[in-house]
DNA sequence: ATAAATTTTTAGCCATGCCTAAATTATTTT
DNA sequence: AAAATAATTTAGGCATGGCTAAAAATTTAT
């Protein structure tokens, strides 16, 4: 069983990981959990004991099959939530973060069975990351972000990167929401902002934000 | 904002002081929260600083009503989520306790709103005690103990005392739940035994039992 | 290859919430 | 009213999970 912090450590280092593909760095899972390098080298220690991940000094981390295993569990639970949130709840997908950064830890395995169930399986979350099933099995969601596609090139908003409340509700002001159909009309060399087709209106985004929309093409 | 210690210590206290009508003392506090009664003092004085109840030395404690309005909150979250393992979530009433133990902790005032709503406004949980509205209020259920019944009365069970486990898969075990009817065929005048009909079928009870089961006549 | 910069670790300290053992206060008993 | 008992508090310690400051190891630059 793993305190609060453990799991957090856990979720986090499971993220850069895939991220990175590599190993994970003390201080980047300080920058990661908004904590002090020295901190993160003690806890690091602990999971070790644990053998949820293999530590040499100096050299930063990486998880071990069962380390893997209770990260997915716990990303599990919080997308889980995320859907109840959503679907049952009236929570707004910028809503549903921090309550369930909370609901992730509650400890009960017939909980997440039977609220898997209550949801009808879903497959992915309100931002479009997949949810992994009880043996902590996912598959990758296609995706590319809107910022590849060419003029004239459309696709479907599946996910978003920046996941914060800021930018989502912006995205939510201009209609864009998981399923919706992007269009790109053109595409501005200079600083790479688009003008996009969205519920048949136009609009102009910039890079940054194209860059953190995927899509589906 | 209280911490996870806290809010039991709230809760607890809370349920000491409506159980007696008076102040709660250091030794019952510890009993009921297992712990020791050193341990509760030093607690006590941070949530005297806290303002949520009166601390005299060696005269126990008293909930202000910032205490008692901090408490019921606690108390509503945990009975409107344990409508819900029990009325969406298929979990039996000796099931829910511990996961709700949990979820009460849970910091979100949309989320227990919306709850609220998506259950229908509950105003009992699975046990049949009040769930508090979102002021706090709610009216104490008439009720009394089985035992008090005399031979061929009758009553509604609306609720339990002891809701551990063990009891309630016993009651289970011989069709004891909210709302059944149970009627007193007859009294054993030794050991307050009763035998009484339930689902057309005649069982004997200790008094034990029926002094941990209310009924509304 | 050495110096400089960066990363990581160690050492020592702090708050929370618990503990035991001892001291103190309150309550009962005689 | 004193003595015995019970309840409560204090003092000091422990584990967890943070922190700062300084030391050590590693990496990068010259």
């Amino acid at each position: 069983m793993f305190s609060l912090s453990e799991e957090n450590y856990l979720k986090s280092i499971y993220h850069l990981e895939s991220i990175s593909g590599k190993g994970t760095s003390t201080n980047a899972i300080a920058k990661k959990l908004e904590t002090k390098p020295s901190s993160v080298t003690d806890m690091i220690k602990k999971l070790a004991d644990k053998q949820v991940l293999v530590y040499k000094k100096y050299q930063g981390v990486t998880l071990t099959n069962l380390g893997k295993k209770s990260a997915t569990a716990i990303i599990r639970k919080h997308r889980l939530w995320e859907v109840f949130l959503v679907n049952k709840l009236n929570f707004s997908w910028d809503e549903v973060h921090d309550v369930a950064e909370q609901l992730e830890h509650i400890k009960s395995a017939k909980l997440i069975d039977e609220l898997d169930e209550f949801l009808g399986f879903p497959k992915k979350d309100p931002h479009g990351d997949p949810i992994p099933d009880k043996e902590g099995n996912f598959h990758k969601i296609e995706k590319r972000l809107l910022s590849t596609l060419e003029e004239n090139q459309s696709g479907i908003c599946i996910g978003v990167n920046d996941s914060s409340s800021d930018f989502l509700k912006y995205l939510d002001k201009y209609q864009i929401s998981l399923g919706q159909q992007l269009k790109v009309i053109s595409k501005e060399p200079f600083d790479g902002s688009l003008i996009i087709l969205v519920n048949k209106k136009e609009i102009t985004i910039s890079h940054k934000t194209s860059n953190n929309i995927y899509i589906q093409s």
